[in-house]
RNA sequence: GCGCCCAUAGCUCAGUGGAUAGAGCAUCGGUCUUCGGAACCGGCGGUCGGGGGUUCGAAUCCCUCUGGGCGCGCCA
């Protein structure tokens, strides 16, 4: 039996669709109680802000869904469910419109108090409570310390971090994770490759190799260093202490890059503790027994009258028979050479994630890498455990346009466009903002020469601006002896209440950002709530003209609001909210 | 060949099966010179890649074709 409990504004209403949800719901049982409408299983109620602000605040289409469930046509069904309507202090008029829309605006009255309710809550304006008690993960980055950040995993990185700042505004404990090997070919090459540049630097005549060899400038760099630390006395040594030095010293640098961008993970997880910890093994040990693993020289379900050239002189190798969960192949989880794949550390690693207890896990990673994923999945599935925690966030490339054309990357070469020179060349926040703002599955065109330049063209000081002008007023109240103090929000006009409006939809936008992994749904809000702001600062003077003492107060406690929205919002995409620029 | 992603204004891109598809830039024209103009207002600009289908309703879901990106290792 639906029990229909009493809904009221004030503090707790920060999810207006969900509230107004609630209300239909409530209306709908109500009407089948009273017989005016027949029974039927009620669909999920979605509302939202429709595109047309003549079209209410918040509007539902639940009447159309239910003609044919009801055998009512959906204008008589909207009009039974709205006199049904429970009282709700939020709730202004309401309007059925021709097909059988349900529009509601919001009350004003209600509207006018929540200028003070963002006020009071500051900086965790909208924080909800969708994930209390429970523990997320965002793994990301997670890049090989074999050199610095390029942008291409910036955008992840970008991604990642927004993502857990909406989830911990979600109300989720959440952890940020950083991944690495620092153990495979990469880093012996990382270490040789550091070893020649230090020879170099001592002087020695050296030969740079053509291939597996690590350009990069930093590298001449840490040899610098490594002489004036330890002299000479490397001379005869092999690549290890050098791969040592380097990936420590590489690790400060990446990590150092990050938090110029406001990115600090909590752990970073070494791969090689799953070989130390045994965890790899037992993880074979553990598909073993449940029947998911088999020794061959080819995979079992493969045509195998005519074998592979490249099988030529291979032993048995360990094969995950992932096909029976969907896969299209077989994957090898030991070489025939007794060392296992990635894939079978991989598993090992999410295996530990989830033992760990998270209710969350979400990884982002690069499309590059998403066949890999599945088979990871796949193997979670395998042993029994529950993939469905494990979200994958798959960002798609990002291609470096330079003078209209595209600038190729390649760490190994030493070519690349770092993360670090975007930032000198821009700025953080303007790296921030470019890198989040695109849907993970769309393709993203950085501009470099837009990026550089500071004029309106770029998004993001038009949305720094608006918090930078909320600043300017104060200082300029201030210096004319002025305050908000005990103002009255009920002398406020429509102008500041459409942004008021606007404001209102925060909550959702954290909640479906958070629901569907999402992020970059903030950063069009951001801009759209920039662009809603902008017209009334030029309209709606606090301190110029003639205006009345009393109303320049209220306006400028609005201002004050404002000023807590943008704050919140920018702080949501990692950037800076600055007072002056 | 197979799998995943993409195709929306000149450009870069939003768009949770709903109402007349939006924004920024570019372009053209206007406001205005200040509570910091990195601003505001308006115009121009679209057969949502093509074709079928499902639905009361499709940019959105399904099929197919075309064109792009990525992936299809006993690499990581």
């Amino acid at each position: 039996m639906f029990h229909s409990e009493p809904i009221t504004g004030r503090a707790t209403v920060k999810l207006l669709s969900d509230a107004h949800a609630r209300l239909v719901e409530s209306a709908i049982h109500s009407a089948q109680a009273a017989g005016e409408l027949p029974p039927f299983d009620i669909p999920p109620v979605e509302i939202r802000p429709p595109k047309r602000s003549d079209q209410g605040d918040y509007a539902a289409a639940v009447a159309l869904q239910l003609a044919k469930p009801a055998g009512i046509n959906p204008f008589d069904i909207a009009n039974i469910i709205t006199r049904h309507l429970p009282p709700a202090d939020f709730v202004g008029a309401v309007e059925v419109v021709k097909p059988g829309f349900i529009n509601f605006r919001l009350d004003e009255t209600w509207l006018k108090t929540q200028v003070e309710q963002i006020i009071a809550e500051g900086d965790s304006l909208f924080q909800l409570n969708l994930g209390a008690g429970k523990r997320a993960q965002v793994e990301f980055v997670s890049a090989n310390p074999t050199g610095p950040l390029h942008v291409g995993r910036s955008r992840g990185a970008m991604v990642g971090d927004t993502m857990a700042r909406l989830l911990e505004a979600a109300g989720y404990a959440v952890e940020r994770e950083y991944y690495f090997n620092n153990a495979g070919k990469q880093m012996v090459d990382l270490g040789n490759s550091l070893r020649i540049r230090y020879l170099e630097a001592l002087g020695q005549p050296v030969e740079i190799p053509e291939q597996d060899f690590y350009q990069g400038e930093y590298l001449k760099d840490f040899a610098r260093d490594l002489v004036a630390e330890k002299g000479d006395s490397l001379v005869g040594a092999d690549w290890k202490p050098f791969k040592e030095y380097a990936e420590r010293r590489m690790f400060d640098v990446i990590r150092a890059t990050l938090k110029r961008v406001n990115i600090e993970h909590d752990i970073f997880f070494n791969e090689n503790s799953l070989y130390e910890s045994g965890a790899v093994w037992h993880t074979l040990d553990n598909l073993r027994e449940r029947g998911h693993v088999y020794q061959a020289i080819r995979p079992e379900n493969v045509a195998n009258d005519q074998p592979d050239e490249d099988e030529a002189g291979k032993g048995e190798a360990v094969w995950f028979r992932s096909t029976a969960f969907g896969d299209e192949k077989d994957r090898v989880l030991v070489k025939s050479d007794g060392s296992p794949t990635y894939t079978l550390p991989d598993i090992a690693y999410h295996v530990d994630k989830i033992n760990r207890g998270f209710d969350l896990l979400i990884n982002v990673l690069g499309a590059d890498h998403g066949a890999q994923h599945r088979v990871v999945k796949y193997g979670i599935q395998a042993l029994g455990l529950d993939a469905s925690k494990i979200h994958v966030i798959l960002i798609q490339l990002v291609r470096m346009i330079r003078d209209g054309k595209e600038v190729r990357m390649s760490t190994r070469r030493g070519d690349y466009d770092t993360l670090d020179d975007l930032i000198d060349q821009t700025s953080a926040d303007v790296v921030r903002y470019m890198l989040l703002a695109r849907s993970p599955d769309s393709h993203l065109n950085f501009d470099l020469d837009l990026a550089v330049k500071q004029s309106n063209e770029n998004p993001v000081y038009y949305i720094q601006n608006a918090h930078v002008r909320c600043a300017g007023i104060f200082r300029e109240a201030e210096a004319r002896g002025l305050t908000d103090n005990g103002a009255d929000v009920n002398l406020l006009g429509a102008d500041e209440l459409r942004f008021i409006r606007k404001a209102m939809e925060l909550g959702e936008v954290i909640a479906l950002s958070a629901q569907t992994f999402e992020p970059h749904r903030i950063a069009f809000y951001a801009g759209e709530l920039a662009s809603l702001f902008h017209p009334i600062y030029d309209n709606v003077r606090a301190l110029h003209g003639d205006v009345p003492p009393d109303v320049a107060k209220a306006r400028l406690r609005f201002y004050r609001a404002a000023q807590v929205v943008f704050k919140r919002v920018l702080t949501l995409m990692g950037m800076s909210a600055p007072e002056r620029m």
